[in-house]
DNA sequence: TCTGGGGTCCTAGGACCC
DNA sequence: TCTGGGGTCCTAGGACCC
């Protein structure tokens, strides 16, 4: 990411590995379509070549007009690749790829359209029915998608909507001798985290997971927002309790926050 | 692949209010 | 009251992403 912002652009991390970047206004000025793409492919060139020789790591990247096309384009060089979508022919290129390949599709949802018999993103571009009984509201996306139009703009900083920790048992168990100190550890792991990002949490949730791979989730909402471990911990235990989560041995426990807002606004009445 | 961890967003039902 | 309609909040589950 350090390297990146070298290059003179907005940056929106995606996560610890990759990121979205505006390079529009670098190019703006370049004749043409075509032009463009061979100086925004130079840079992506100079970018690898960067990163290779200060940090010893391939990247791969995509080139396009908007963030759906970039993210194809960057999947297509997959690994160590360096790949452009042309604008002018976005939805021709489209067409011979998986429905898969757009984002938003997961499994669930490329079976779907498979049994409607949509399989390419050419299918979804010639589907003359509605997508919404088929995927609901996500249709009109992905219509749009299909045709590599996307609107979204770079997203920078967004604010957190919830912290949680989680962690899988190598043998399941129900002992409190393990279960305990475990929730205790994982209510300051959540309260670091929430006291670091200056905020605090009106809803508690508990995730279990039996050795059946049976999950589930309980959570309960406070009026004050709750700030400190042992407040956190307090209210997960009395989740597990008021539920009975543990009546067989768990596979996995997890701990989540979330309403989260500014902490500190308890009414002081005490005048 | 007998299945990790940290997130976001959406859906659906129910309580509650006017 | 054998009940309309719209809105908000809470809860639980699941799809999806990296």
């Amino acid at each position: 990411m350090a390297l990146l912002a070298d290059f003179g652009g907005a940056v929106e991390q995606v996560s610890v590995d990759e990121a979205y970047m505006d390079m529009s206004h670098r190019f703006a000025d370049a004749a043409g379509n075509g032009a463009a793409m061979s100086a925004a492919l130079e840079m992506g060139r100079e970018m690898k070549l960067l990163i290779r020789r200060e940090r010893h790591l391939t990247a791969s990247i995509g080139i396009g007009s908007n963030k759906l096309l970039a993210k194809i384009a960057s999947d297509h060089g997959k690994p160590d690749g360096l790949f452009a979508i042309e604008d002018a022919g976005r939805a021709a290129f489209l067409r011979t790829l998986p429905v898969s390949a757009i984002h938003g599709v997961g499994k669930v949802t490329a079976r779907i359209l498979g049994e409607a018999g949509l399989h390419t993103i050419a299918d979804v571009q010639d589907h003359a029915g509605d997508l919404r009984a088929l995927v609901g509201s996500f249709a009109g996306t992905l219509k749009r998608y299909a045709f590599g139009e996307d609107e979204r703009p770079l997203e920078f900083d967004g604010e957190i909507k919830s912290i949680s920790t989680e962690e899988t048992f190598e043998r399941d168990t129900e002992d409190r001798r393990i279960l305990v100190p475990l929730l205790r550890q994982q209510a300051e792991e959540v309260a670091g985290k929430l006291s670091r990002e200056r905020l605090a949490a009106r809803t508690i949730q508990i995730k279990v997971r039996y050795g059946d791979f049976t999950t589930l989730t309980r959570q309960t909402s406070v009026e004050e927002p709750v700030e400190s471990a042992a407040e956190i911990y307090g209210l997960a235990c009395s989740i597990l309790r008021r539920e009975r989560l543990v009546h067989r041995p768990l596979r996995l426990l997890g701990l989540g926050l979330s309403g989260l807002g500014p902490p500190g606004m308890q009414l002081r009445l005490d005048l």
